[in-house]
DNA sequence: TTTTCAAACCTTTTT
DNA sequence: GGTTTGAAAA
């Protein structure tokens, strides 16, 4: 098992005893490390499965950590705690919601819900959106929630009328969660601490129970996240934390990289390790790398070293503007493909989403095979956003924000005048919502979910949506209008039951309590790849932990990267610099960077400014490049119009119908997935009508 | 009550 | 350049 590993992973693995720190810079084997270290944990008996709590930064890389430790010890992988915090924040609530005063069937408000709950208290005590943003309140009560600030303590702060109001919001807000027998996402983490606080003797089980605790991504933790671990730890004091504070990239969240430098404060007996050896990047890579990270002031000491060569040099590149930049990027990787490079091992990286729309265009163009990662939201469409909802209310009839979604979804002749009546209804008899249905109209709304309530304790799952979608009258409203728009909600539905049907095949029955707590924590869709070679597009944060041989970093200006927002403050533009070093790091071997003369910004036509950070990077070359464009290809027609709805086939896919036309693109369903063409593509003929 | 269309808003990054 | 919100018509 060590065999594979040098002697500072080594160490950092065979270290099992006492607090643990591992300073792990970009490329060092850390989630080697951190694997092993379970495994040996597990083979050297020192540790039962169950008593191990690691913790990682997203969902993905618990899976992949799961799966990579199951392959050295087999299905006892399955019964340790690896999760996210969010995750393992559930399992505590679940353990212990009546302690916490909530019902068993509590739900999980994710972010669009707590906005709308903002929304409606705003309204209700009549103040001006305008004046007072929901989504900055929103962020707010977040971020005072992460640093366990509560409503109440919120007072202390008052500084002005705008305070005291976003002090009154707040409290409603906890106030109007509570009686929806509902959590949002921070509480994930508070509530658990709150538990913790209250019951010692709860807190004491758990860390009995909790021997071994192992945190990734140490320099992003926030407050809450560092106060829940400073707490489980037992007197054993057997915590592992890897991190590198050069990585630390999500401050935004509340997270601190200097619960990484305080750690040996926090923990006085801890040992350190540094990994220092890298593993991924060539020489040249790495130098680029240390070069711009240079420039922030407070950081571990440790220097990156790698026994590869020197590899290609670090290529930057002037486009004259977005378009060309893709059209570049295009071409280059065009070039790689031809020259045997495999696309998996391509990835574009870029500061925002937004920068990604040309990308997708000139690719899909090109005809390259490509994914966006975290760019498709399918639990963001209006129809799943409505059965999701009606499932939460099915779930928990206290849950007042989703009824408001769906009371009038299809439409029941309950508008805004109605509803503001039952509103009112309810609060003058201290009721939640549901409870204070009453007229006819509501009532057959209420029998509507008193059935299915009935119902889930009866049938499967996907029976169970299959039943909503019917009795609600969501499928027949759909069906009626008859058009194209409804007709990809509808597949998007059947999509859904997939969805619930896959979960069905994984886990055997699975209640609507667990499949509702499973899908929101997942923000992402359950990644179907085919096991196609394809370019990888993403968000520079979205990368992080990934590596790939190729790789683009793209849009490098000023206002981009660093991005507009962050100038002016240190500590925000120090984060910028190590979003940079992120993105840098990502690259195994050939590291592509390019910046524009002009750029669109806010459907605005600006000069660009060359980031801060290519200066940094201290390279010797820096080229001008134009391309031409290869439009003008063949393959396309760009006479012919596509309309919404229209039914077309496809060469490779088959039969399907148009669901969006923008700008160049075709978004088409076909009956086994939605794919995107260039407008008048040849492999794409229209169907006619009988 | 629902639909439609124009104006306003917007974009950092996300568990 | 795209999406969400608001007012006015149907």
């Amino acid at each position: 098992m060590l065999e594979k590993l040098n002697e500072q992973q080594k160490k950092a693995v065979q270290i099992t005893k006492g607090p643990l720190l591992i300073i792990a810079g970009a490329g060092s084997g850390k989630t080697k490390v951190l694997t092993t270290k379970i495994a040996y944990l597990l083979a050297e008996e020192l540790a039962l499965p169950q008593e191990i709590l690691a913790i990682t930064f997203t969902n993905k890389a618990a899976k992949e950590m799961q799966m990579r430790i199951r392959g050295m010890v087999g299905k006892k992988a399955n019964e340790m705690q690896i999760s996210t915090f969010h995750s393992f924040g559930v399992r505590i609530i679940r353990e212990n919601y009546t302690r916490l005063s909530y019902s068993r069937n509590f739900t999980i408000f994710d972010a669009s819900d707590s906005l709308t709950l903002v929304k409606k208290i705003l309204k209700e005590k009549n103040l001006d959106p305008k004046m007072h943003n929901p989504k900055n309140i929103k962020n707010r009560i977040s971020s005072c929630k992460n640093n366990l600030v509560t409503a109440e303590t919120f007072k202390k702060y008052i500084n002005s009328y705008h305070d005291e109001i976003f002090q009154s919001v707040f409290a409603k807000y906890e106030e109007k969660l509570k009686k929806s027998n509902a959590v949002d996402f921070d509480d994930l983490l508070l509530k658990p601490i709150e538990l913790f606080q209250k019951y010692p003797a709860v807190l004491a089980e758990y860390q009995k129970l909790f021997r071994y605790i192992l945190i990734d991504e140490y320099q992003d933790t926030n407050e809450a996240q560092y106060v829940l671990v400073k707490k489980l730890v037992n007197k054993e004091q057997n915590i592992c934390v890897v991190g590198d504070e050069s990585q630390s990239i999500y401050g935004f969240r509340g997270s601190n990289y200097r619960n990484i430098l305080n750690f040996e404060k926090d923990f006085p007996k801890c040992q350190q390790v540094v990994l220092e050896k890298n593993y991924r990047s060539t020489q040249n890579i790495l130098d680029v790398a240390n070069q711009v990270i240079k420039y922030n002031a407070r950081k571990k000491e440790k220097k990156l070293w790698t026994d590869k060569e020197a590899g290609a040099e670090v290529v930057v590149n002037v486009l004259l503007d977005e378009h060309q930049e893709a059209e570049y990027v295009a071409q280059t990787i065009n070039d790689l493909k031809n020259q045997g490079a495999d696309l998996n091992e391509i990835a574009i990286l870029y500061r925002t989403n937004a920068q990604s729309r040309v990308f997708e265009e000139t690719i899909l163009r090109k005809g390259l095979p490509y994914r966006i990662v975290g760019n498709v939201h399918f639990y963001h469409r209006k129809e799943i956003k409505d059965l999701l909802a009606y499932l939460k209310l099915i779930y928990n009839v206290n849950d007042d924000v989703s009824l408001l979604r769906i009371i009038n979804e299809p439409s029941r002749k309950i508008g805004p005048k109605s509803l503001a009546d039952l509103e009112q209804r309810a609060q003058a008899s201290n009721e939640v919502l549901f409870a204070a249905l009453t007229t006819e109209k509501e009532l057959t709304f209420k029998n509507l979910i008193t059935e299915l309530r009935q119902l889930s304790n009866e049938v499967s799952l996907t029976e169970l949506v299959e039943e909503t979608l019917q009795r609600s009258g969501m499928r027949e409203e759909l069906e009626k209008e008859n058009s194209a728009k409804a007709e990809v909600r509808l597949e998007n539905l059947e999509e859904f039951k997939s969805i619930t049907k896959d979960f069905e095949e994984k886990y055997g029955i699975i209640s609507l309590e667990d499949f509702l707590a499973e899908i929101s924590l997942v923000t992402d869709v359950v990644e179907y790849e085919e096991d196609i070679p394809q370019i990888t597009l993403m968000t520079i944060h979205a990368a992080k932990g990934l590596e790939f041989k190729y790789v683009f970093v793209v849009g490098m200006e000023e206002d981009l990267l660093p991005h507009a927002n962050s100038q002016g403050d240190l500590e925000e533009l120090e984060e910028e610099r190590r979003l940079c070093y992120v993105a840098l790091t990502r690259a195994c071997e050939q590291l592509y960077i390019t910046y524009t003369k002009n750029r669109q910004l806010f459907g605005r036509r600006t000069l660009s400014i060359p980031s801060r950070f290519i200066d940094e990077m201290n390279l010797m070359t820096c080229e001008e490049v134009t391309v031409n464009n290869t439009n003008s290809d063949d393959n396309i027609d760009e006479d012919i119009e596509f309309t919404v709805g229209e039914k077309v086939v496809s060469d490779k896919y088959g039969q399907g119908i148009i669901v969006e036309v923008s700008n160049d693109i075709l978004t088409i369903a076909f009956a086994k997935d939605v794919k995107k063409f260039i407008k008048g593509h040849k492999s794409i003929k229209k169907v006619k009508e009988e």
